[in-house]
DNA sequence: CTGTTAGCGCATTCAA
DNA sequence: TTGAATGCGCTAACAG
């Protein structure tokens, strides 16, 4: 510290006044004459006084700090949330506290509690692939402090969500699939503990249901959804007998990795195994052909997130009212699926 | 609030004994006898005591915190950067604060501010695209805060930077296209008062001379290096008489974007034109040809940014010493650059 | 509208 | 090894 931080007592002594009425100055508190504010906003300046958001929080009892654990913070999605979730934030006076749990239940019971010791005034969650329960949270619950559960969800009384409906959109999909002839559909996706990949599988089979097509064990593969997992699925894909028609996968680097490497071994696609993939990531638009994918912007679920965090955090905080919001998705259809001409967007 | 917090006061008062003697068995204060620590510990865990970081934090004048300020948090880049930071901070007990500028010198400026209130012990920028000078920086010199420049860097004397040898990397690009044939090498590229993409324009132009080909203006493009920007380059390519024989763009999912729509008025990649990345980003794998690019990896450049942060947060104040790195980087050879097999690996 | 007073919870003197 | 006392900088009551 090479400069002493200027107080607000620094600035009172300087204008020959109380520090009370500095920081009611520095703020926009109601009982202030608008000369004094002027001649204390003045000081400030001059003076380059920085208000100590530490003594703030410790008087006032809050931060305006909003801490978020994301499984990674790395992926398109999540970064367009995390995004997403900044610029609200920011514009409405939060910081943001980002950490990650990198897909493990162990570190994302340490985050918690991090942000929990650092006060934070709310919390957003997206659950890890491995986590079980929600014991970890609990601190947040007692003290009353708001929970958003985000994406990967964690149904529970007193946290809000928000999610798309993920049912529907495996049931689109994989409906969009057959209505394109296909009949016999591998679904690759992620753990089954987690809501987004439950209930996209659980869309996918009524689609077969509903279109008297069997649902059967083999056609359905779980990984991490990682390129080189996408390249070992090829591989699987080409030693299967009969190949399958179509595969829709819940990850579009993931299917652009399995069709890259098909298309090695001279699958024609759509032609062969038409695919559709989740995300709407960049690459579905860059990969031949293009990637028929669902189209789930993290980016303004990021935002919403924050919103509500914020809206639940200027109620009484008696009256907690949580809220569970479903985000609106689309289905964007590529060539990589389309074997006929009969379909329309939905 | 539903429940008060528990203080060490509370602690002390259980025990019977005073709250500083509790202050130091939470934290290991060398005089302190095992027994009362083992006792203090107990108790906390029993009563769930959670410390609270802001009154530390006002007390002990510094905050554990890191203050970030990116241009975007949703690049495949800077998430990894950022990935890498959250890591490395996360196990060396600090906290990130995670700030982005939308590529406006405003908003950094505004962050930074922010960042500064909230006392952050150190600070990371990789600077946006239209930031001029470094002003909002100086509050952070004048109270000796640790600055460390990332990627997009502003030679400064009291500031460590971290960066890859872009002109280098410009250079490699550069003159592996020549080795391929490439007479006629468009560029295309960022804003070129940034660092990174004026130190790759340098490294091409120097290519160009060193092989004794002539450096035209018009083959010069600069934009966002957005997917809209490859597009839209695309066609503008298609307008050139002479076409280019190669193309140098300083982004792969800009240089995939360009290629696709090339693709689509049925131009040959690598025949007619040879293409070069950046980045190293997923796509480069996915496209077809792959594309060829710098591999240049942010999730090693956030640990490192950390780690260096760190080490030079528990120097003595007074002897702050500044570090300047350049990470290595590779040159990745795929397809898309391939006109014969006379080319190596760098 | 402004001043006085009294902590927020903790960590560090100093004294014992 | 422990305790008492103090203040980090700010803001909310309360009083004027």
């Amino acid at each position: 510290m090479k400069e002493k931080d200027i107080t607000i007592y620094d600035i009172a002594e300087r204008l020959q006044i109380s520090p009370a009425t500095v920081s009611r100055g520095l703020k926009d508190h109601p009982a202030i004459s608008q000369k004094t504010k002027k001649l204390v906003l003045d000081a400030a300046k001059k003076m380059g006084y920085q208000s100590n958001t530490f003594a703030s929080n410790l008087r006032r009892r809050r931060t305006n700090t909003i801490g978020v654990i994301v499984p990674k913070l790395n992926s398109s999605f999540m970064s367009d949330a995390l995004a997403g979730m900044e610029k609200m934030a920011n514009s409405s006076g939060y910081n943001l506290i980002v950490t990650q749990s990198l897909e493990t239940e162990k570190k994302e019971i340490l985050n918690a509690s991090t942000l929990f010791n650092n006060r934070v005034d709310g919390l957003i969650v997206s659950l890890s692939y491995d986590t079980k329960n929600i014991n970890h949270i609990e601190p947040f619950f007692r003290k009353g402090i708001p929970v958003l559960f985000m994406d990967r969800v964690y149904e529970h009384k007193s946290c809000s969500t928000i999610v798309i409906d993920n049912h529907k959109a495996g049931y689109e999909m994989t409906s969009h699939l057959i209505s394109q002839g296909c009949q016999n559909i591998l679904h690759v996706t992620g753990n089954l503990s987690r809501n987004v990949y439950a209930d996209r599988f659980e869309g996918y089979k009524q689609a077969l249901l509903d279109h008297h097509l069997p649902y059967k064990d083999e056609n359905l593969i779980t990984n991490n959804l990682s390129l080189e997992d996408g390249e070992a699925v090829a591989r699987k894909i080409l030693e299967m007998d009969p190949l399958p028609d179509g595969v829709f996968v819940t990850s579009d680097l993931c299917a652009a990795s399995i069709m890259v490497e098909l298309k090695k071994s001279g699958v024609k696609i759509p032609e062969s195994i038409a695919f559709g993939g989740f995300n709407n990531d960049p690459v579905s638009r860059l990969v031949e052909p293009g990637l028929t994918t669902i189209n789930y912007k993290g980016f303004e679920m990021g935002e919403l997130a924050i919103k509500i965090m914020i809206s639940q955090l200027n109620q009484h905080q008696n009256i907690t009212m949580t809220q569970s919001i479903v985000l609106g998705h689309d289905l964007i259809i590529r060539q990589s699926s389309l074997r006929n001409g009969s379909d329309t967007k939905v």
